[in-house]
DNA sequence: GATATTTGTCAACACTGTTGACATCTCAGT
DNA sequence: ACTGAGATGTCAACAGTGTTGACAAATATC
C-alpha cells in the first residue's frame, strides 16, 4: 500500500507526461508509475482536470523569482518568457488554456507581479488590467500554439518547419502569390524568437499607451494619481 | 443507407458540436445525428483530428471577404477580429490550437491576405513574416483562452467573471496587495474588448517597427525594395 | 485500545477512437 | 443491360479512457 500525497502524485504525473506526452497521459499510466491503483489518485484530486491544473502550477514554480528590477518592461518581458518556457517544457500547461483564471499559488504570484510592475510604472487601474490581460493572452496563447512543436526532438522540428515552407512554396502562385513569395521567410528562426518579437512589439504598444495616458490623463484612461 | 459526403458530415458535426460542446463531441454522437453508423465517417476522414480541422476551416468561410481597404492596419485588424469571432462561435477551432500550419483553403486565404497587406505596406520579407506570426499567435491564442467562457450563456458568464473578481478581492492583501486592489478592474468589459485592446497595442508596435525599418533600412530589417 | 476518518484496492460502468470483415450500393466498360 | 470493380455503409469488436461505489486496510483521535 503506497502512501500518496498530492506532491508525490504531481511529481510522478509530470514525469509520466514527459515520457508519454500530453495526449497519451492517462490516470492508469500514472497509477502504474506510482505502483498504486489508478483510482487512488481520486482520493487527492477531484478529477483529472484538477490534477492537470496542479501540474501546471507546479511547473511554474520559481518563475517569478529574481526578476530584473531595471524597468517594468524588462521585468514583465522576462517573466513572460519564463512562463512560456515553463509551458513548453511541461506541455501539461497547454491544457491550462481553458478559460479558468489563476487560482494556484504560482499563478497568483504571476498576476501580482505583473500588476505591481504596471501600477508602479504609472498605469491607472484600467490600463493595468488591460495590459495584464494583453501580455498574458499573448504568452499563454503562443505557448499553446507552439507546445506540440516544442514536444518533438529538434531534428524532427526543423524537418517539419522545412516541410511547411515547401508546402507554401508549392502553392498555386496565381492564387497565393505572397504566400509563395514569402514561403522561405515563414516560420523564421526559432519559435522562441518569434514569440519575443511579438512580445516586444506588444510591449512597445503598451509603453506608448502608458506614455500617452500619463501625459494627457483622461484620454486613454483615467488620471494616474492612484493613491487608493 | 444514408449517403454521406464530407460537406454533409462537417455541417452535421458543427451542429452537434454546438449542441453538446467540444468536450462531449464524439464520433458516435455525430453518427446518431447523421442517422448513419458512426464508423461511416472514417470513409471520408482519416481520423477525428482530420474532421476537426475540416470543421475549423469551414467555420472560417468568408472570413477574408470584403475586408476594409482603407489601410493595412484596418484590414488586418478586422480580419483578426473576424477570425476570433469565428473561433468563439464554433469552439471546434479551439482545437485547432495544435501546432499545425494552415493547409485548408480558408486558412491559406487568411495567411495570404495578411502577408499581402504587410508587403504592400512596405514590410520586407522578414518583418512581414514576423508580424504575421505575431498577430496570428495573439488572435488564435486569445480565442483559445476565451473559448470556454464564450461557450456559456451570457448570464452565467457575467456571474463567473463576478465570482473571479471576488476571489481576487478576498485574497490575502499582505501577500497579493495589487491583485486585491485591482480585483474590480480585472476582466474588464467584454473579452472581445480586451482582445481588441491587446490587438491594437500590438498593431501600434508593429506600425512603429515598420516606420523604423523604412526610415533606417538595415537596422530593424532589410531594405524595403523588394521587387523580387 | 476502541472508534472514526482517511486512504488504497478492486470490479465495474459508460464511454471513447479506431479497425477489419462483410454487405451493399454506384458506376464505368462492354 | 450485364458484369466486375471500387467506393461506401454496417456490424462486432478491441483496446483504451475517466470515474464511481463497495469494501478493506491503514492511520489518526479520543
Amino acid at each position: 500500500m503506497a502512501r500518496l500525497t498530492p506532491d508525490i502524485i504531481v511529481s510522478a504525473a509530470i514525469e509520466v507526461m514527459g515520457d508519454v506526452g500530453f495526449e497519451q497521459f492517462s490516470v492508469r499510466k500514472l497509477g502504474d508509475a506510482l505502483d498504486a491503483d489508478p483510482t487512488a489518485i481520486y482520493r487527492h484530486f477531484r478529477s483529472k482536470d484538477e490534477l492537470l491544473r496542479a501540474m501546471g502550477d507546479r511547473s511554474l514554480a520559481g518563475v517569478a523569482d529574481d526578476l530584473p528590477t531595471s524597468s517594468w518592461r524588462e521585468c514583465v518581458r522576462e517573466l513572460c518568457i519564463r512562463i512560456r518556457t515553463a509551458n513548453l517544457t511541461h506541455p501539461a500547461l497547454a491544457s491550462l488554456v481553458r478559460g479558468a483564471p489563476p487560482r494556484h499559488h504560482n499563478e497568483l504570484q504571476i498576476t501580482e507581479t505583473i500588476l505591481r510592475q504596471l501600477r508602479d510604472a504609472g498605469c491607472d487601474a484600467e490600463l493595468a488590467a488591460h495590459a495584464y490581460h494583453a501580455v498574458i493572452e499573448l504568452t499563454i496563447g503562443s505557448a499553446a500554439i507552439d507546445a506540440t512543436m516544442a514536444s518533438m526532438p529538434p531534428s524532427d522540428r526543423d524537418a517539419t518547419y522545412c516541410e511547411w515552407r515547401s508546402d507554401y512554396a508549392n502553392l498555386d502562385s496565381t492564387v497565393f502569390p505572397r504566400s509563395v513569395e514569402l514561403a522561405s521567410s515563414l516560420y523564421p528562426g526559432t519559435a522562441d524568437r518569434r514569440f519575443e518579437f511579438a512580445l516586444d512589439r506588444l510591449l512597445d504598444g503598451l509603453a506608448a499607451a502608458l506614455a500617452r495616458s500619463s501625459s494627457t490623463p483622461g484620454l486613454t484612461g483615467r488620471p494616474t494619481g492612484y493613491r487608493q
